[in-house]
RNA sequence: GGGAGGGUGGUCUAGCUUGGUAUGAUUCCUGGUUUGGGACCAGGUGGUCGGGGGUUCGAAUCCCCCCUCUCCCA
């Protein structure tokens, strides 16, 4: 370059993943335009256009995979009567603490019967589906909706991680028995499995919670917990197998084919999106930004032109001719502003564009691009009749090879243990404990009350997949163990 | 839940101790010169000092209440 460049000011991450999580999370969702906390209530988040188109994308592909395993959207109201809502007594003990309650309306003032803002919407969908289910027919009757839910949480609220409101989706399904209800419950899994390991690049496992720890209503919560590196876990999507728990208080019942009244058995299962989001742009993000999966970009090809005085058209043609020949197939854009080419690379590796091809008079002069990939940085000079079949192939493997990259082999994280004293030292050393555990019904939650404190990490609960190994007692009070449960730090 | 530190043009910031209507940079806009990894020159726009109350002739500054953000520890 001519000149020599100033100090400029730097618009992209200064703060060190690695060095300070936190401070590193702030910078990405300000400079990247993902989130504005500036809108003054607390816990309730801007999502600026570029997480959002982002969120829809993850929507979509997640309402498609329910769709195809047979669910059918609906579409509810946010408001639940407090009637309602205090059917099922365990289910009301667990979430009347974070309800946001609607007390009047308009000019009259208060209301008759206070209302709900949906924390989630069992209370308001059972009610209908003790009208809409009548017979064997009927079922299985798998529905979800895409919706907002607001709970009242602790005071430690963080953009798309934990907010007062949230974005999700929440599938809500009736069958005839038992063992088909668990088997949605497999089903749930595997969806979480495709979506969020294959489809964001997120390293999940599957428990059973305990017993204390589970949804409040349920007979058993299985959550997924995404490993997110040096032994902290965050859970992400949860199922959950209601058995006839909602379907007594609900009166959802079926006649069967032997003629005689059933009530239902039931799942629910609530993928958080914007959760979803934020542990996906946590994990894979970078120094320079964000990096996305492909089908998640909101452009997934940036075209540069270099622009000289006086090669300006030449150039400008070019970028033009490349922006045609993908448009239809992705979505593309050319950055023709009048930023310095250098700053225009920064801007959209913080924005995690998956592919950057550059375009100068020097390429042309030599028929050729210069195509980057964002997640590993490689560069490659591709000559111009090669151009499409190269860009098709990254495309294809660009979310392949991040996954490869991102997956954690579980095993390795997990330290198996014995005793107390060496548990405290495995959490300390960033590891996942693995132990004896007395039972993670009631029983054991003074156990776990002791993990808390003293070991400093939380039962997660029983692994879903496997129980490989055998303990005879149980790590905190020297009880028989029933059962392998696994211990870790959590966000 | 406990603790600490913040909030001043879009962004960052000086001023606050010791009261007198706000400093600088950057962004943004106009014009010009530029552009292969964070360019430059000139001019211009932009502020109810988070909100409310109090003290005072006078409050960004002192006092009280509230809102909100960030970070750390349960």
């Amino acid at each position: 370059m001519a000149y020599k460049k100033k100090e400029a000011p730097i618009t992209g991450i200064t703060i060190s993943k690695e060095e300070d999580f936190s401070g590193w999370f702030t910078e990405l969702i300000t400079k990247a335009d993902l989130a504005d906390v500036r809108y003054n209530i607390k816990g309730f988040v801007v999502y600026r256009e570029w997480a959002t188109i982002t969120i829809k994308k993850m929507y979509a592909k997640y309402e498609k995979c329910l769709e195809d395993k047979g669910h059918m959207p609906l579409t509810m109201p946010s408001l639940i009567p407090e009637s309602n809502f205090f059917l099922e007594a365990e289910h009301v003990k667990g979430f009347t603490p974070e309800v946001f309650w609607v007390t009047e309306a308009g000019s009259s003032g208060k209301l008759a019967e206070r209302l709900a803002l949906r924390p989630t919407s069992e209370t308001a969908l059972y009610k209908m589906y003790s009208l809409w289910i009548r017979s064997y027919k009927d079922l299985p009757f798998k529905r979800y909706l895409s919706c907002q839910v607001w709970r009242y949480e602790g005071k430690s609220t963080r953009p798309f991680f934990r907010a007062r409101e949230f974005h999700w989706i929440e599938s809500h399904n009736v069958f005839a028995t038992l063992e088909e209800a668990m088997n949605q419950v497999k089903e749930d899994m595997e969806t979480t499995y495709q979506m969020l390991r294959d489809e964001s690049c997120l390293p999940i496992i599957f428990f059973q919670r305990p017993e204390w720890d589970k949804f409040p209503g349920a007979v058993h919560t299985y959550a997924a917990d995404a490993l997110m590196g040096s032994g902290k876990v965050i859970q992400l999507p949860s199922t959950h197998l209601l058995g006839q728990n909602f379907a007594k208080p609900f009166d959802v019942k079926f006649i069967d084919t032997d003629g005689t009244e059933k009530y239902g058995y039931q799942t629910c299962y609530g993928p958080a999106q914007s959760r979803n989001y934020g542990a996906m742009i946590a994990y894979l993000g970078d120094d320079k930004g964000l990096v996305l999966p492909f089908d998640f970009a909101p452009i997934q090809v940036i075209i540069i032109p270099i622009i000289f005085k006086g090669k300006e058209k030449i150039v400008l043609d070019k970028a033009d001719k490349l922006y045609n020949l993908f448009k239809g197939k992705y979505s593309v854009k050319v950055d023709d502003s009048d930023e310095s080419a250098g700053n225009k690379f920064y801007y959209w590796e913080l924005r995690g564009v998956p592919i950057r091809i550059e375009i100068g008079p020097k390429d042309i002069t030599k028929n050729q691009v210069v195509v980057i990939k964002r997640h590993d940085g490689q560069k490659f000079f591709v000559k111009e009749n090669e151009i499409e079949k190269f860009i098709d192939n990254i495309a294809t493997n660009y979310t392949k090879e991040l996954r490869e990259k991102s997956m954690i082999d579980f095993e390795s994280q997990v330290e198996v243990v014995y005793e107390k004293d060496s548990a405290i030292e495995a959490i300390n050393n960033g590891k996942i404990v693995c132990c004896g555990f007395c039972s993670i019904d009631f029983d054991g939650e003074p156990c776990a009350e002791v993990v808390e404190k003293e070991v400093g990490g939380f039962v997660r609960g029983k692994r879903v997949d496997e129980e490989k190994h055998e303990f005879k007692t149980c790590l905190i009070c020297n009880k028989p163990a029933t059962c392998t449960v696994y211990i870790a730090r959590s966000y």
